[in-house]
DNA sequence: CTGAAAGCGCTAACAC
DNA sequence: GTGTTAGCGCTTTCAG
C-alpha cells in the first residue's frame, strides 16, 4: 500500500531540476526562473509532496517545538495553562509537545530528559520533583522555564504567583469575617505551592487564627475524604488546596449536612472555570493562566534564542469572594464587616 | 555560555574509539570490547552526552510519536482521552504530540496536515470537519485513527461510541420515567456526535416523546443561556450535548427556583468526573475514554505498522442513572416505574 | 571486533 | 539563475 512518500528528490525528477532548485523554489527563497517555479510547483502537487520536516530540523539544527510537562493534564487549571502556552506557541510557528507524568513526582526528572532530547526548550508546570532533582533539570543543556515554584539558586527561569501571599491574603479575609479556627487541606507534599500555603497558614497563627492541617491531595475524593478529619477540628471555615478538593468537600458537607457559609466557609485556590458554577459559588484565588502561558511562552523563546531574560517574572493573583464564604457563625467580629 | 551539545564525534574523539564504535556501545547492539564499551560510557558520561533523536528519527524513517488533535483540552472529556492515550503510548515507546484546535472547524485540516508531517501517524478526537475536508485528511499519506466519528465510506480507521443508541437508550429511560416533553440543548452544530444524537430526538416522536432543540455549544455559559430558551418549551426534562452544559444548565435552573428533578429532570452526555459530584448527581451517559484511548492507541500503531486492522472499533457506553433524574411531575406513568 | 564510509532528506555555500 | 556538493548527527553495511 501507501508507497513512500516523496522527497526533493522525486520532486526533482519530475520536474527535470536539481533538488536545490525544488528546494528554492518550494520556500520562495532567492531567485529561479518563474517558469521553473511553476514546473515545481506542478510537480510537487502531483506527488502530494510535503516536506520532511524531521530532515528540516537536522538542516537547521532546531525543531522549532516546545515541551510542556504537567503533573496532570486532566486537571482544569493545567489543561488551560496548557492550552494558553500553546496558543502562544502556535502564533509563533512553535509546535508543542505535551508529557504528563501523572503526578508521579520521582518520576518528573526521567520525563522531563525525554521530552527535553526533542524539543528546543521545555516548560516545567508546577513540578513536584524534589530540589536534588530540579538541581540536575537545571544542568540540562535544554532550556527550561518553570511555573509555579521558585529556583533556589539555581539558573532557572521562573513565572511564578506569590502563593505565600495569596494564602495569606485569603486567611486575611477569612479573618475579617470572623473566622478564627481553619482546616486547610493540604495539596501534594511535594508541592513547592503547598509547602507556600502551608507556611502562611503556620504564619497566621500569630493574629489568633488556629489552623488544623489535614492531608488531601489532587482529586475530587481527596476533598471529600478529608471532610470528616476536617470537621473533628471544628472549624468556622475550610481551605483547600485547589478548588477540584472543594468540590469533594461540598459533596462531603451536604452529606452531613453541613450548610455553606452558614455553618461552615469554604475557600480554595485556582479558581477553575466550574467554581463560579458551584452551589454555593466558591470563594477561590485567581491565578491568571493567561498570564502564566504567556509569560512562559515569552519566556522559554527568550531562552532559546539566548536572549536575556529576566531571571523571575511574577503573575498577579487575587482572591475572589463568592457566596461560600461568610460570617464566622460562632463569632462576634462577623458584625464588625 | 551553554556550549553547543556534545555529538558522537566528541564522545568517540574522547574514547579514542571511532563513531561506529560509540553507536554500537551505547546501544549495546553488536558485540564491543568491554572495554571499550566503558570507556566509551566514561566519556559519554563525562560529556553529559545525549543522543540527538531528531538525527536517530531521520535515520530511522520515523519519529516514534503519534500526534493527537482535539477540539478542546480544556474539555474534561478530551483531556481524559489525551492522558489514556498518551499513557498508552508511553508505554509502547512513542511520545505524543499534542494539537488544540480551540473548536475551529475550519482550521482543523490545516492543523492536522502541520502535525501530520512530524508523526508517524494522528489521532483525531471527534474532528469537527467537514465531510470534505474528512476526505482530504483520508488521503494524507500519515495514517490517521478517528474518535466518535464514522467515516462515510473513507479509508479511516475508526473507534466509535454509538451516539445514536446511546440518546435513544437515555430517552428511552426519561419516556419510562413518564416524560414526554423534552428540551434537547445542542452541542456544536458540526459535531457528528450531536447530529447523531439529534437524530435519535427526532425519532423518539414516534413513540410519543416530543423535543425543543435549543441551540447551545460546548461552554458552561452556553448551557446557562439555553436555559430560559429550554424552559419556555415547558419540558419535563433537559436533556443536553455534554456535561459541562449541564453545569450552566443547573445554575441557571437554582436561579429561577426550578427544582431538579422534582420539576425538571436534567441528563448529559460523557460523564466527566464531576458529573459525580454535582448536587444532584447527574444523569449521563458514560463513555469509556479509558477503551476509547486505548483503542485509538492500538489502532494508530497498528496502522502506522502496516498492520491488519479492524476498519472500525466499537465501545460500549451506558446510562449511568443519578439523582437529576426523575418522574416526570404531571405523569401518572411515574407510579409505573 | 573495529573503523571507514555511505546515506536518511533537506538546505546553503560555492561553483558554473 | 541553476546545478553540484557538503554536511546537520546518527546508524549500519561493508571491509579489514
Amino acid at each position: 500500500m501507501a508507497s513512500k512518500k516523496p522527497t526533493v528528490s522525486d520532486v526533482a525528477r519530475v520536474a527535470q531540476v536539481s533538488k536545490a532548485t525544488v528546494s528554492r523554489a518550494l520556500r520562495g527563497v532567492g531567485s529561479v526562473d518563474p517558469e521553473l517555479v511553476a514546473r515545481v510547483e506542478a510537480a510537487a502537487a502531483q506527488l502530494e509532496y510535503t516536506p520532511n520536516s524531521v530532515a528540516q530540523d537536522l538542516r537547521f539544527g532546531s525543531s522549532r517545538s516546545i515541551g510542556i510537562l504537567v503533573p496532570d493534564i486532566a486537571n482544569p487549571y493545567f489543561s488551560i495553562l496548557v492550552q494558553e502556552i500553546a496558543r502562544n506557541a502556535a502564533v509563533s510557528g512553535y509546535r508543542t509537545l505535551l508529557s504528563d507524568t501523572l503526578e508521579d513526582a520521582d518520576g518528573e526528572l526521567e520525563s522531563l530528559r525525554v521530552i527535553a532530547r526533542h524539543v528546543d526548550g521545555v516548560v516545567l508546570c508546577s513540578p513536584r520533583m524534589s530540589d536534588q532533582d530540579l538541581a540536575q533539570a537545571a544542568k540540562l543543556r535544554t532550556p527550561i522555564v518553570m511555573t509555579a515554584r521558585v529556583a533556589p539558586g539555581l539558573a532557572l527561569t521562573t513565572v511564578t504567583v506569590n502563593s505565600y501571599s495569596d494564602c495569606r491574603e485569603l486567611i486575611g479575609r477569612l479573618h475579617q469575617l470572623g473566622h478564627r479556627r481553619l482546616a486547610y487541606i493540604a495539596g501534594p507534599e511535594r508541592s513547592w505551592q503547598n509547602a507556600e500555603r502551608l507556611r502562611a497558614v503556620e504564619d497566621a497563627r500569630v493574629f489568633g487564627v488556629d489552623t488544623a492541617v489535614i492531608p488531601g491531595g489532587t482529586e475530587v475524593v481527596d476533598g471529600y475524604r478529608a471532610v470528616d478529619a476536617a470537621l473533628a477540628a471544628e472549624p468556622t471555615a475550610i481551605v483547600a488546596f485547589n478548588d477540584i478538593l472543594a468540590i469533594g468537600i461540598y459533596e462531603r458537607l451536604r452529606e452531613r449536612a453541613v450548610r455553606i457559609p452558614d455553618d461552615v466557609s469554604v475557600a480554595s485556590f485556582d479558581d477553575i472555570s466550574f467554581a463560579a458554577h458551584l452551589s454555593p459559588t466558591l470563594t477561590t484565588v485567581r491565578t491568571d493562566r493567561a498570564d502564566i502561558g504567556r509569560l512562559a511562552f515569552e519566556a522559554i523563546v527568550g531562552r532559546i534564542e539566548d536572549r536575556d531574560i529576566a531571571h523571575n517574572q511574577s503573575v498577579e493573583s487575587g482572591v475572589v469572594m463568592r457566596d461560600s464564604t461568610g460570617p464566622a457563625p460562632t463569632s462576634d467580629l462577623a458584625s464588625t464587616q
